[in-house]
This record gives C-alpha cells, sequence and structure tokens, in this order.
DNA sequence: CCAAAGATGAAAATGATTGTCATTTTTATT
DNA sequence: AATAAAAATGACAATCATTTTCATCTTTGG
C-alpha cells in the first residue's frame, strides 16, 4: 500500500497531547502577532485546525471544515493563509510521501511521527537524545539549525494492521 | 528564500562519500535484480544517477543527461524508471520543501542533509546516536522500521552566504 | 527466430499549489 | 460614525510535477 492519506482518526494514547481548546481571544491574538488582519475566514481556519481527532489536516480538510461555516470560502485564501501560519510558525507542516502537505498546531508539543507504510496509522514520538544530538549536528557543522523534518516508516506488529 | 532547487555543486569535503563508479554489468545486474529486462534507457538513466558531482537528481535533471544519449527518450520512462528504483531500495528519494522529488543512488552510505534555507548548501552527516535511537523508537512502539527521513533546515555560519 | 511479457514515447489527464485581478473588508484615523 | 489606504477575499486561470493511457516497439526465454 502506498500512502497517500492518514487515518481517519487517532487512539487517544497514540497523542501525544490531547487536543488544546483556544478562545477566540486566543486566536485573535495569534492573528494579531502575526501582523495580520483578523478576518472571520481566518478565524474560522483556525479553530478548524484545532479542531479534534485528526490534527493534522490539508488543506482540503480545512477548505471542507470552514464551508460548513462560511460556503464562499475560496481554495485560495485557505492555501494562502496556511502556508502564511507555517511561515510565521503557528503550524508546522507535514509533507509525508506524495500525500498533500498537512498542517498542524503548533500548540502541541514538539514530536515526530512513525508512519505504518500497510495501514497508514500514525503514532507521535518524543526523543530527547535524538533533539541533543541535533543541536550537536547544527554545532559542529557551524549551522544554526531552525527546523527539522524526521518521519519513521515502517510496519506496525498490530494484529489488526492489514496483512 | 524559499529552497526550489539545490545548489550546482558540492565541495569534496561536504560529501559523506565521493562518487563511485559503476561497470556496465554493474548497471545490468542491479536491473536483474529488481528484475527488470535491461534496456538501454535503464542502463542511461542508471548512469546519470552515477554522474557527479551533483548526486542528488530529479527526474528532470536525468532527463536532460539521458536525452544526450537518447533524445527520443519520454519524461515518462525516466519518472517510472526512478520510482522502480526507489521502491527496489536501489536509490532513496530525497523530498525537500516543494523542490521536485529528487534520487540519489544508494551506494553511497546512509547519511542525511543540512540545508541552508538561505543559500541552499546542503552538507551531509552521519550519526550513530540518531540511528541507535531510531531503532530503539521503533522497538518501543512495536513497529519495525523500514527507512526514515531526516533533513535538518538552518543557515550555514559561512561568510560567503548570502545574507 | 518467435511469441509472450514487458518497456517505451507521446500526449492527455490529474491534482496540488500558486498567481492574477477586480471587488470587498478591515482598521487606523479623522 | 465616516473614510481612505492597505490588506484580504473569491473566482478562475495558470503552473508544474507526476501519472495514466495506449498504440507501438524491444527484450528474452525457449
Amino acid at each position: 500500500m502506498e500512502i497517500t492519506e492518514l487515518p481517519k482518526g487517532y487512539t487517544k494514547d497514540e497523542l501525544i497531547q490531547p487536543q488544546t481548546k483556544l478562545s477566540e481571544s486566543n486566536l485573535k491574538s495569534m492573528l494579531r502577532s502575526m501582523n495580520l488582519k483578523v478576518t472571520n475566514q481566518r478565524l474560522s481556519i483556525l479553530k478548524a485546525l484545532n479542531k479534534g481527532p485528526k490534527t493534522h489536516v490539508t488543506a482540503k480538510d480545512v477548505f471542507e471544515r470552514v464551508s460548513a461555516e462560511y460556503p464562499n470560502i475560496g481554495f485560495a485564501t485557505v492555501y494562502r493563509f496556511l502556508k502564511e501560519t507555517s511561515r510565521f510558525g503557528i503550524t508546522s507542516e507535514l509533507r509525508i510521501g506524495y500525500a498533500p502537505t498537512r498542517y498542524e498546531l503548533k500548540v502541541r508539543e514538539h514530536h515526530h511521527h512513525i508512519v505504518c507504510t500497510k495501514c497508514g496509522k500514525i503514532v507521535e514520538f518524543q526523543n530527547e537524545i535524538i533533539e541533543d544530538q541535533i543541536k550537536k549536528v547544527g554545532k559542529d557543522h557551524n549551522f544554526s539549525i531552525e527546523h527539522h523534518i524526521f518521519e519513521l516508516y515502517g510496519f506496525c506488529n498490530n494484529p489488526n494492521c492489514c496483512k
């Protein structure tokens, strides 16, 4: 199986941190901190990003969620704004395999993913030793590391995973 | 600067391992090990992959190199075959930022990349501690890890890097 | 040499993402 | 509250990497 989409949901214990509730004013100050104007569309997009249980969402996912509230919203608006959130560090971009880019609000703790290439299951993990090594590698090569991509792929050894 | 292409060349000391020369019969047995028929186009693509100094090449790069020898080769042939090489583990796919997929022959030693997001410079590195942790993470989460993506992004602190 | 099985090239299709631009909204300032 | 400048929006076209399709050609085992 080629991974082209993520699983529909996650069980709670596979998430590093449960979904956080963000108030309207939280969201507004997010926008202000980005020096962007506060619009209903943007608030709605941020709300969509913060809506569980699926926390890594594509522009299409967001578009669908927001369309319910704003039936006229354009695709470009969603794309444009998602890109800006990542530019401003509000979200992180997940680019796994050939699937469309996924966005995730950075209110969640820093973590990485293990992807099962058979069933598409995603499990999150954290590893301090790796984070320390990343800092060391940066120092050794005289780079200021700003961010990193780190994804593991393999097979989950679950009995319920498709063979 | 948004990274959309890699730098034209590498200085020797930034490469984990210099380019290896592969003989025609090496290449042919590669193809046989993939259970694929031996065609001039495929040999030419493998040669292109093995031609330095740029070791991470896009389908377009390969297409251009091979076109010199086979002016009629189709883009689809290149894409199709590159994808197969990666499926068979002959190459690894590099997907950095929004740039087109890059392929790299796996005759080179396993390594990762640090990408300067200002000037596009790429430096390769190896880190045993991280490799060990990857194994550990897989074990801890009951996954058989088959491969991983790991790329660092930041700024190279070189005086010659564009500010 | 011959007949599958497989590979190729040309061109169209796909699908995510981006660009354009006329219109509308936000917001700081009267 | 009215207003003007700056910014955002939506519709839609354009890009661009990658895939598909399919009719034609090659490879390869017998």
